[in-house]
DNA sequence: AGAAAGAAAGTCAAAGATAGTCAAAGTCAA
DNA sequence: TTGACTTTGACTATCTTTGACTTTCTTTCT
């Protein structure tokens, strides 16, 4: 495991444990504790807590300043319409991957439903559509399997 | 026997040994022990161990990169990889919707599933696709979902 | 209060570390 | 001899780590 996923897997630890779904800390710390530059904490934020990923993160700067994380509820109506309208024109396979484990850990959808449009919507399944359009015919696929499920 | 087949063999064991039937290697580590160039790697994974044979093959990029060989289970796969292996090149969507009606009244794929991926290779879903190659990206999809179900 | 200093966090691009693709060249058995 | 299978390597794509520079907020000092 790289440092980025140490510190995630750390973070989600944290969560767990926050009987409220938040989580706050500094950046500067976490980057001490992980002897990371603080920047990483950033990349590491972008990449594995984002929207896509079902959370929030806000922050403050300058004295006390801090990073907080906050895991989001929604029931599965509001969840899939809000992903179902988020998903757009395209849809990067990253994206993809984690909004339907958001749906999934959210139980808005099954396991073995959400593996199926995962591997469905892969590059392997899609290895024939040009680059170009193989985000917009997931986006396709996507909404058309969704709009089943609400 | 070529170096291909050393290195499938060698892969095949590792998974035998692996007691949840996944195996992780680095690209390179192996390259090296078994003296060829990377992209050789690349060239056993889609000829040994494709969905095809039974395998789901995943990766990871960057630092701490990695690909991962999972081997599917050994139960239903009879019936499923028979299926997996007549889809051939291409399927229309009358075989596709009568294919996925048999295994899901086989008992094979859970209702719920079935549905997902008829919804995935119907027409809507492919609109952007030109006709001439939906049924060959139709068959690339469904080999790429069952073949997680084996 | 206003300005200066200090204390966070944010941005962005370069460098590093892997893996993927594709087509040319090589090999071997029918 | 020919066609399928294998080997190779140049080029590309993706993911991670790092650090210089910027922005925003708080505190302290006139």
């Amino acid at each position: 495991m790289g440092i980025s996923d140490l510190i995630a897997s750390f973070l989600m630890e944290g969560l767990e444990e926050a009987e409220n779904g938040v989580l706050e800390v500094q950046r500067s710390d976490l980057a001490q504790r992980f002897n990371c530059v603080p920047s990483q904490i950033n990349y590491v934020m972008s990449t594995r807590f984002s929207p896509e990923h079902g959370y929030i993160v806000e922050s403050r700067r300058g004295g006390n300043g801090y990073i907080r994380i906050t895991r989001v509820r929604m029931d599965r109506q509001t969840l899939l319409m809000h992903v179902i309208n988020s998903l757009g024109e395209e849809v990067d396979l990253p994206s993809a991957r984690a909004i339907l484990s958001n749906l999934v850990s959210g139980g808005a959808l099954e396991e073995s439903v959400g593996r199926t449009l995962l591997a469905a919507v892969s590059d392997k399944a899609l290895i024939r559509i040009p680059r170009q359009y193989r985000d917009a015919v997931r986006a396709d696929i996507m909404k058309q399997v969704l709009i089943q499920f609400v």
